[in-house]
DNA sequence: AATACACACAACCGCGACGGC
DNA sequence: TGCCGTCGCGGTTGTGTGTAT
């Protein structure tokens, strides 16, 4: 395992692209593609690192990219995201489209790390500051939802990247199918059977239904489905209603862990789809948020 | 008008993963 | 099997711009 030691090379020009640079990237890579990164530079006549070359070309100078600021959608979408991957801006920005890990990351640091904190919310754990949530361990079965949905988010972002490769943007629809193989296959069938019920990550149904789509999609086509019997009720009515399915459980047998799991996991997604983000704003609304996140909801039942 | 400060975003750096030899 | 080259990711830093004093 190597190291990259191009960039220690002296003579190469670094700090901000002029635009006479990135025109010559541009059509070096729009004539010959960029298929050795640490050639390009030699071969288009830059005097820049390869590795230089690669960030211009993915944060700034791909023609797909979206500029702009992000919508309350995305930001809401990357809130979410970032509840279940971490810091895993590549695979947070794949359900992004147009937007890039560097972009998504910046967005992060800047804005939404500081909205959670002036909340009293701790933006690692999606947990109130205060601590009074419970350390209490995650659920195997959440733990593996979570570890499942990672996965799968993984692999949309590697596929959707595999095919845009071969598609332009605009044609190129994320595919799922490679989830839901693994899913139905030998590990997928393991990993239920781990979960002693017949736990099925409602995303993932969802996915199996549509058969196609990305979390972007799903958060949509979900929410309507699941809001259906309560689309005119407010969502911290609609955050009362799962605290008081998970009391209510309380003690019930081990099975309705599952079912509040999901239950945890649809709301996850359920945030309300207009661009309304005044919920983020309402700290009591928002706690109740992470509340969905943490081990503590996750384990309501027990 | 000048300066200091804060903020947003572009760019860099170091590391790990992966594939080829 | 181990070494090397390459790529991608995430954390951090640098720079330009806007705002307050």
């Amino acid at each position: 395992m190597g190291k990259t030691p191009c960039c220690d090379q002296s003579g190469l020009k670094r700090g901000p692209w002029s635009t006479e640079e990135d025109q010559i990237l541009i059509s070096y890579i729009n004539d010959h593609g960029h298929g050795k990164w640490r050639s390009l530079p030699k071969q288009a006549g830059l005097l820049r690192c390869g590795k230089s070359c690669r960030l211009r070309w993915t944060n700034y100078l791909r023609p797909d990219i979206k500029r702009g600021p992000f919508t309350p959608e995305e930001e809401k979408l990357v809130i979410q995201l970032h509840g279940i991957l971490g810091n895993r801006w590549a695979a947070i920005s794949a359900q992004l489209p147009g937007r890039t890990d560097n972009e998504v990351k910046n967005l992060w640091n800047t804005h939404l790390k500081k909205r959670l904190i002036r909340m009293g919310i701790d933006p690692q754990t999606h947990e109130p500051f205060s601590g009074q949530a419970t350390k209490a361990p995650a659920s195997p079965s959440t733990r593996h939802m979570a570890q499942w949905e990672s996965a799968r988010l993984e692999a949309e972002a590697r596929l959707s990247k595999e095919s845009s490769l071969f598609h332009p943007p605009s044609l190129s629809k994320p595919d799922s199918d490679h989830f839901i193989r693994l899913w139905n296959s030998e590990v997928g069938e393991s990993f239920r059977r781990g979960n002693k019920t017949a736990c099925k990550s409602p995303i993932s149904q969802a996915t199996s239904l549509t058969n196609h789509g990305s979390v972007s999609d799903l958060t949509t086509e979900m929410a309507p489905v699941i809001t259906t019997s309560s689309s005119a009720t407010p969502f911290n009515e609609q955050i009362e209603d799962m605290e008081w399915k998970c009391s209510k459980s309380d003690s019930s047998s081990s099975s309705d862990l599952e079912d509040s799991s999901n239950t945890a996991l649809q709301l996850l997604f359920d945030f309300p789809v207009n661009n309304d983000m005044s919920f983020l704003e309402h700290i009591d609304h928002y706690t109740a948020f992470p509340a969905i996140m943490s081990e503590k909801s996750f384990n309501c039942p027990l």
